[in-house]
DNA sequence: CGCTGGATTGACTCGGATCAAGTCGAGTGG
DNA sequence: CCACTCGACTTGATCCGAGTCAATCCAGCG
């Protein structure tokens, strides 16, 4: 059951059962969705806030010319920004990638849970500041590290994040990426991303196989990517 | 006089005589800067939040490799994250590029500016995507745009925030930025766009000397880019 | 006047894209 | 149970955009 928004908005700081309540009472119907939808497209007019309650997504845009970026994973637990409703258009798309429980939190209902919980608004703009850092981190990436620290970046904060949530607890991680979707989120081509792949195995650091990573060596890995886990914001300021 | 700040605001929803009032009193002692000094490390602990009066600023990340990479150009009116405060320590680092006038806004003044002026709040969340989706476009760029189209899509992106903030109505603006600045932010080195900006000028959509940027014909750089200013946000919504 | 930091140019190299064939595995239907 | 298909993954050969290295060039300025 879809509580992993909760789970990860307590790690973000205390909640009171209030506050629990009232995030269980908004997030408690989920709508099921497929494979491969888009729940929101460049240019539409933005509705509700999304929660991903199960099933993993990504946002992304499409360029005149076709080519396809992708800017964010979203895994369970994550949730799309907090205001879009104040804007008039989206400017990018939202698209599931496997069979998805996705709640929706309309504005008004949203304003009134962060006014009447000031600790859940504070979580939830610690929540929206790690993607924001994240947004950073890959823009660093994709500016300055070669493919294969790149991909390997990638790796690191997919793993991290999703052990963050509770979704593994050993080196082995079910991700559902195609080598596609990898690609069009590295900026590189799937031919390429394929030998990347081949060389961070042939090196020990990890493997990816039928929707399963293996972390084989953490460190390797990390210092491949010059992974520093800093912009996931886990350690809690005191006052 | 810095009132830069507000009528940018002003641009994303009307404020009231009071919304104004406030923030000129809250903005009104900005603090006087140097050229290239850091207002905030990577690593620091978070304080006030900076709000650019006057001058340029950008934030930046260096790598393990001594690579930086520049995410973000601030100028004036611009202000950083809202709720910065809540975070244990910095991601990456802000630098000013010019003289700067910043004023800080403590937390706890933050705090009730917004909860007294919802239609401050209301303005403050807008800017806040558009520097989000400025993000999402940048990801974009360094991802799926060769370098020519990169510079040209920056430069298009640069062009119309001065131009509304009213830094320029002329098809030339001042531009404070060294051919290493914007090469650090492109994601690329100093020769190359030394390169790419000399066919930008063979091609005759722009000239970038000695800081003064001439769009000479917008309709070729915009092609050029593949630039859709939708991510700015200039349209508002209606209700 | 000579220094200094940015800008410019040339020659060469290399990482990643492109193009073009395969191969593999999970269904599907005969 | 096996052939057929379809999508995802692999591999090889070749090309080109951008990086690297190394000289200048030039404007501003102490």
């Amino acid at each position: 059951m879809g509580t992993r928004f909760i789970d990860k908005l307590k790690s973000f700081g205390v909640l009171e059962e209030a506050d629990i309540a009232a995030l269980v009472s908004a997030t408690s119907r989920g709508r099921l969705i497929g494979t491969k939808v888009d729940l929101i497209r460049e240019g539409d007019r933005p509705g509700p806030v999304f929660v991903m309650l199960e099933g993993w997504a990504f946002r992304y845009k499409i360029l005149p010319n076709g080519a396809r970026q992708i800017m964010a994973f979203l895994m369970p637990g994550d949730c799309c920004d907090l205001h879009v409703g104040l804007l008039a258009e989206m400017d990018h798309s939202i698209q599931t990638i496997t069979q998805a429980e996705v709640a929706t939190i309309e504005r008004e209902q949203m304003d009134a849970l962060m006014d009447m919980h000031p600790k859940i608004a504070r979580a939830m703009y610690i929540s929206q500041l790690v993607d924001e850092g994240t947004m950073r981190a890959w823009i660093t990436s994709m500016g300055r590290r070669t493919s294969i620290e790149r991909a390997a970046h990638l790796i690191c904060e997919l793993y991290v994040r999703a052990h963050n949530i509770g979704l593994t607890s050993s080196p082995e991680l079910s991700l559902p990426l195609s080598q596609l979707l990898l690609a069009d989120a590295l900026g590189m081509t799937p031919v390429h991303l394929n030998r990347v792949l081949k060389e961070l195995k042939l090196q020990g650091a990890m493997t990816l196989q039928r929707g399963t990573l293996v972390v084989i060596n953490p460190e390797k890995l990390i210092s491949i990517a010059g992974f520093d886990e800093n912009y996931l914001h886990r350690r809690l300021r005191a006052n």
